[in-house]
DNA sequence: GATGAATGAGCGTTCATTCAT
DNA sequence: TATGAATGAACGCTCATTCAT
């Protein structure tokens, strides 16, 4: 797999024309929402076509390939969450603070763009064995630092248990989060900030 | 998709013969891999046959389908996992140290078959919606009851704090728990019962 | 076997332009040349595909499936014959000359499309057992009706043999004619007009 | 196709043993059902011997390949047909006796051998274009020649019409008769014989 | 931009046949 | 004789992609 990165038709991802309608933009939410509940490689690229009201062939007037798809999906979630949470760290709270936001933000981004996380929950393991989803992998590296540094931080302010590694305390507290997208529907009986406090408060206190 | 329950080749799942090799064991030990680590519908029976040793045609010596080879491994996988459960809610201990034990458990059966675990994580989502694959939803249906009346117990009994909702705390803890299959490498540095034990000290504790 | 009854490509099964080339009535000349010569399940798709110059995976633009062009060369063919016969049953001639015409129509049939007509001669038993052909059914039974009336009424009226049992009668001359086309061939020896003209000679004044 | 004339297992075509169970006779049996009622190619190894209790490898301890046990099939029917058929012409009776027992004798074949007769009628039109299968072509010929011997002593004796080609009405009584295997069923309503004095009725008096 | 016809590689599966046991 | 595992070629079909119009 290779993914050529030119962006095809209207530049920088904006409508096409003023009053126009986006075909980039349908395609693309399209794609993410089958991708997600079908699986990428279960997801033919006519079934994106059908569901956006072309025939599968122009579908390449718009992107280069069904992976360029993926990629700018995948490529747009990772560069705001990254951003997102950047901005969160930058903000200089004290660690627990830090923390509740950066958990906040992971229930956000779910309720923002549940496709695009259902696609990298899914379809990332695979993925960041090619070279050409080796960003994924960067990222998930830049973030995963970000987490540990808060934890690091807050162990040793005294405010998080100085017993527990930070990693696995991270990989827990990541997986518990982003897993929530697979059974999470927004709207739904329980809404995203309440299961954020949710989460929080058993992870805080515990559950004895 | 429609699954032909028959059972080709030798009864009971046991090896062919006395001093024989298990073709069967092995084709679907190879298959788990690679649905695991490729993704069901990425892995071509050639995929498997090639691994195995054999000829593609072959397969279907053994096994109706690929489908069917998937079906086996997911019934084998929960049946299993249902009994475990089971068993320990029967023991009847107090509701922590149940509580302990299915976590233990789910650690022990990712550490024992942790393919087919990556497999159900991976492609149960969509499976359930197939009708040949209902028994994975009525599988969950019943474990989750279990983790359920556990979680209630302990509440009754004032050993669980008693302000959190039950539904979401066990999708907590079945998410972090179920989610390590995805980073956790058997024969790593980290052993299965020291993350169990990891998670449990954080769950009962908080990170506070 | 179950046909999807859509009907691909251009609708009508009319030419798909204006100067245009049909492509699916070629493919459908060229499959029901290869059903009637080698028999539907010999014959393959890259046959058909070979005989009209384009690959395999190309037909499916056209039809769903192999047995689709089959069933549209039987259903073209069965109701073409009805409409036929039944425009001559409609003329409301003495029995007689209706009987003249049906065979006569029967051997234009065979001379128009004799692949066709082979196809049905070699297929339709098996098929008519499948569900997706029961059309096969209907048709030759309301083709069968005709017939028998027109013997009843010749019967009745005194100008054929009284002592003979219409049914069989139906079937010896039903039989005797659609076999010629196992051995006519068009622009052979033999037209088709004299076959008729022998047949219908004989059948009536008979052999002594 | 290359048929290997061999005859495998026990010679002649005779029973295994002496209390045996002529294992050879069953599958030729079975698998000529198979082949009339389902066709030649869509009948499979596996289904013959399904149908006989063994399994599909164990076909071949008898038969070299299904395509001998097809001509085996063939060749016993045609042989015993031409042996049928010469020993009436050389009975030397008159030709309108000669040409009812020919007509009898079919009937009395397709009554005794229907699923041979069927596959027959079916298969030998493709199969005679291949090498292996010459025969029948062979056997066609000279059989055609009796009928044709018949005809024209009958019309050099004025018993016939002088007036009918002989060859067509020949096509014509062969395809009439020959065709009724594909309805006629051995214990139904019309019984054999009453059908062979129909169609000689109905030959010899014509229609009207 | 969109269409529709075509490509070419590959997929899951079937099946006649072989052969060691 | 029969079994059962395996072969290898082929089959119907799918699908991402291309391209002339």
């Amino acid at each position: 797999m290779a993914v050529a990165r030119s962006r095809k038709g209207s530049p920088k991802g904006e409508p096409a024309k003023g009053g126009g309608f986006d075909r980039r933009g349908q395609l693309l939410a399209v794609a993410a929402e089958l991708f997600a509940t079908q699986g990428y490689s279960k997801t033919t690229v006519r079934d994106i076509a059908d569901a956006a009201g072309i025939l599968a062939g122009s579908i390449y007037h718009h992107f280069d390939s069904k992976e360029a798809m993926l990629d700018e999906i995948l490529r747009e979630l990772l560069s705001g969450l990254h951003e997102r949470f950047a901005a969160i760290e930058g903000r200089d709270d004290d660690p627990r603070a830090t923390l509740s936001e950066l958990v906040r933000a992971s229930f956000a981004a779910i309720d923002e763009a549940p496709h695009a996380v259902a696609v990298y929950q899914n379809e990332s393991g695979n993925l960041a064995r090619e070279e050409a989803f080796a960003y994924i992998g960067a990222y998930s590296a830049r973030i995963e630092k970000i987490w540990l540094r808060v934890l690091t931080a807050g162990q040793a302010s005294g405010v998080f248990r100085p017993d527990l590694d930070v990693k696995p305390t991270y990989l827990f507290i990541r997986d518990a989060v982003w897993s929530t997208v697979r059974w999470y529907r927004p709207g739904g009986r329980l809404r995203s900030e309440a299961v954020a406090d949710h989460y929080l408060g058993l992870l805080y206190g515990g559950l004895l």
